[in-house]
DNA sequence: TCTTGGCAGACGCAAGAGGAGAGTGCTAAA
DNA sequence: TTTAGCACTCTCCTCTTGCGTCTGCCAAGA
C-alpha cells in the first residue's frame, strides 16, 4: 500500500540479515528475534544494532511482529522478495534425479505416468505434489470402436492421442448388428481418424447437414452415433493430487477448519484447476506465496508451479503445496527437474 | 474379559436407562450424568437411583467414566450391545429412497456407478463412504483390440463384462502390421470370447505348449501377446472413498496425528481392502465397532458394511466409516439400502 | 553518522491458586 | 428398593504472578 518499494533501496547487510532471518525461520518455524539473529548471521553485530535493521525491514514491509515481543516472522512480500533476488537454488543431487528418471519411465499408460509423478513430488518434498492432466483440447483421435451393449445401448471406444483410450456409453434409437457397426466404425475410422477431436465434432456437424438426403442409411447412424460419443465430452479428474496428508504435520495443529477447508478444495478440483490454469501460460517455475494465489484457502499456502508438455506446446502443470515457510531452495530445482523429466517422458511416448 | 455376561441379567429398566444414555451420547458426545440421564428418560427416578444402575452398567462393562466426576460414556462392548439388541432403526423416508435410486442411474459405466455410490454414502451420512471395487477374478472377456503404438509396442484394449474397457501397453519382439494384429485379434476373440480372464489364460498357456509346433507364425504372435496382456493383471484403484474430510469435524479436534494416519491408510488401500474383505462373507449389513475391526486406526471409529452384486454373487463390499458415536439408526438403513439399489442397478446394466 | 549498551515497557507463556460446577459413592432413612 | 443427603473428587475456568524474551528509545562512544 504506502510501504516504500523496497527492492533496491535496502542495504547489503540489511539483505543479508533478512536472509539469515528468512532461512532460520524457515528451518525453525519460530519468530526470530534480534539476538538469535545477531548471533546466527556472524556479522559480529549486536542486537541492538540488528533490531534496527529490523524495524527497517518492518517498515518496508517485509517483516512483521506476530505481537510485541516475539520476533518477527517474513510477510508474503518478504517471502517474494527473498524467492525473487536473495535464494539460491541447491542443485539437485545426482541419486536425486537418477531416482526421478527411473520411476518416471515412459513404459506405463499417461494416467500412471502422471500420478507417478504426483506421488514423486509429494514423496521428496514431503508435500503436497498436484499434476493437472493435459487440457482436452487437444485430443488428436485415431480409432473409433463400436460394440452392442443391449438393446438400444452402445460402447464406444476411442484411442486418442496415440495411446490413451477412452469409453462411454451412449443410447441408439435401435438396435444395430455387430456387422452394422464395423460397418459405421469404418466410416467413421476413414473419415476422421488423426483429426482432432473438437475438429471432427465440427466436420461431422456439418457433413450432417450438407449431404443428409445424399447419406445412406449407415453413414447416418455412424453420424449420429459420433455426434452423441464426442458431445459427453467427459470431464473427469483433471487434477491428481498426492500426499495432502504432509500438510498435517506442518500446520503444527493450527486450525483443523482451515485444513478441512483445503481438503476440501482438493477433492472439488476446481478451484485447484482455476489456479493452476493461470500457471498454465508462465515458462518457467512459478510461485505462488500466501495470498498471492487469490484463493483465501490457500491464504498460509504457498504453490511451487512448472509447466511440463512437448518443446512447443505446453500439455498441463504440476507442482506442489506446501506452508509459507516451505524449503524453496530444495523444493524448486525439484519442481523444475520432474516437469523437465516429465515432458522428456512423455515426448518419449509419442 | 472377567466380565459377566451382560446380555440378559439386565433388568428392562436398566436396559431402557442405557439406552436413554447411548442415544443421548450420539446425539452431543458428552458424557451423560445421573442427573440429566435421570431428566431425560422421563422414568420419574431420581439420580441417585439411576446412579446404582449406571454402577451396575459400569461393572458389566457397557459404560465407563473417563474420570471420577465427568458422567459415563458406552465402551465398544456397550455400543456393540446396543447396536445388536436396543437398536430400532428408522425407515428411510421415501424422499430419500428415491433420490438414491435416481442417483445411481445404471446408464453409466460402473466405475463412475460406484463413485456415485460413495459419494452418495458420504452426503447423506455426513461421514466417509467406502465403496470396495469388484474382485477381479470375476472378469469375463468380451473382445480382444490390438493397435500398434511405436516400433515394438502394441495398445491392448480389452472389453470385459460387457461394458468395462480395460487398457494396456506391451512390448512385442518385433513390430506387427495392422493386418497382422488385427489377424491375431481376430484368433483371440473366437477362441476367448466369453470366458473368465483366468480361464482364457491358463487356457492359452496350454494352447502354447499343446500345439506350439503345427501353430503357424501368427497365432504364435497371438498366444504370446495375450499372455502378456493377461499377466499385467493390474491391480488399480480398488476402493473409493468419499467425504472422507468429515471426519475432520466429528473428531472435535482431538489429535491431528491419529486423524493422519487414518487418512494415510486410505491412502494406502490396503488394510481397508483387508477390513472389507472380511465384510465380504456376511450376508446383510455389518458392523465393526471400535477396535472390533482389527486395525489400530480405526481404534476411535466404527465402519458399517453391506455386500452388493449379483443375487447369486457377491461382487463387493460398500459401507461408511465415522466416529465410534454415529447414529447407528439412520446409518445402518442408509447403507443397506444404498447396497440394494447398487446391486440393482448393476443388475439392469448386464 | 553509525553503532552500541542500557533500560523501561510489552507481551506471551507457564505455573499455581481458588472457585464453580458437575458428578460420584456411600450411608442412612423412608 | 428407593431416595435424600453429604463428603469427596476431578475438570475447567479465571485470575494472578513471575519469568523470559524481545522491542523501542535514548544517550554515549567511535
Amino acid at each position: 500500500m504506502s510501504a516504500p518499494s523496497n527492492d533496491d533501496q535496502l542495504s547489503e547487510r540489511a539483505q543479508f540479515l533478512f536472509k539469515t532471518l528468512v532461512e532460520r525461520y524457515i528451518r525453525d518455524g519460530q519468530p526470530v528475534g534480534s539476538r538469535t539473529l545477531a548471533r546466527d548471521s556472524a556479522l559480529d553485530l549486536s542486537p541492538a544494532t540488528v533490531r534496527n535493521v529490523m524495524a527497517d525491514l518492518e517498515e518496508a514491509g517485509l517483516l512483521r511482529s506476530p505481537h510485541t515481543s516475539a520476533g518477527r516472522v517474513p510477510t508474503s512480500r518478504g517471502f517474494r522478495f527473498f524467492v525473487d533476488t536473495l535464494l539460491k537454488v541447491a542443485p539437485l543431487g545426482r541419486a536425486q534425479v537418477a531416482m526421478l528418471e527411473e520411476q518416471l519411465n515412459p513404459d506405463q499408460n499417461r494416467g500412471a505416468l502422471l500420478e507417478s509423478a504426483s506421488a514423486l513430488l509429494s514423496d521428496i518434498t514431503h508435500l503436497a505434489g498436484v499434476v493437472m492432466l493435459p487440457r482436452h483440447e487437444q485430443l488428436t483421435l485415431r480409432q473409433v470402436e463400436f460394440l452392442s451393449l443391449s438393446d438400444d445401448q452402445v460402447l464406444v471406444i476411442l484411442v486418442v492421442n496415440e495411446r490413451e483410450v477412452q469409453n462411454r456409453i451412449i443410447r441408439t434409437g435401435r438396435r444395430y448388428s455387430a456387422a452394422q457397426l464395423q460397418q459405421a466404425a469404418n466410416y467413421l475410422n476413414s473419415l476422421c481418424a488423426g483429426k482432432d477431436l473438437l475438429t471432427v465434432r465440427d466436420q461431422i456437424l456439418g457433413e450432417l447437414r450438407a449431404t443428409r438426403e445424399t447419406m445412406n442409411e449407415m453413414m447416418k447412424a455412424a453420424v449420429d452415433m459420433a455426434d452423441q460419443a464426442l458431445a459427453t465430452d467427459e470431464e473427469s479428474d483433471e487434477v491428481v493430487v498426492a500426499g495432502h496428508t504432509y500438510l498435517m504435520d506442518s500446520g503444527e495443529l493450527t486450525d483443523v477448519e482451515k485444513l478441512k477447508r483445503l481438503f476440501e478444495a482438493f477433492n472439488e478440483k476446481r478451484e485447484l484447476l482455476h489456479l493452476l490454469d493461470h500457471a498454465l501460460t508462465a515458462k518457467g517455475v512459478q510461485i505462488f506465496i500466501g495470498e498471492e494465489s487469490g484463493y483465501d484457502v490457500l491464504d498460509e499456502y504457498s504453490v511451487v508451479t512448472a509447466p511440463y508438455g512437448g518443446d512447443q506446446q505446453v500439455m498441463g502443470v504440476l507442482g506442489v503445496i506446501g506452508p509459507t515457510r516451505m524449503a524453496y531452495d530444495r523444493v524448486i530445482p525439484i519442481v523444475d527437474i520432474t516437469a523437465r523429466l516429465l515432458t522428456a517422458a512423455l515426448n518419449r511416448q509419442s
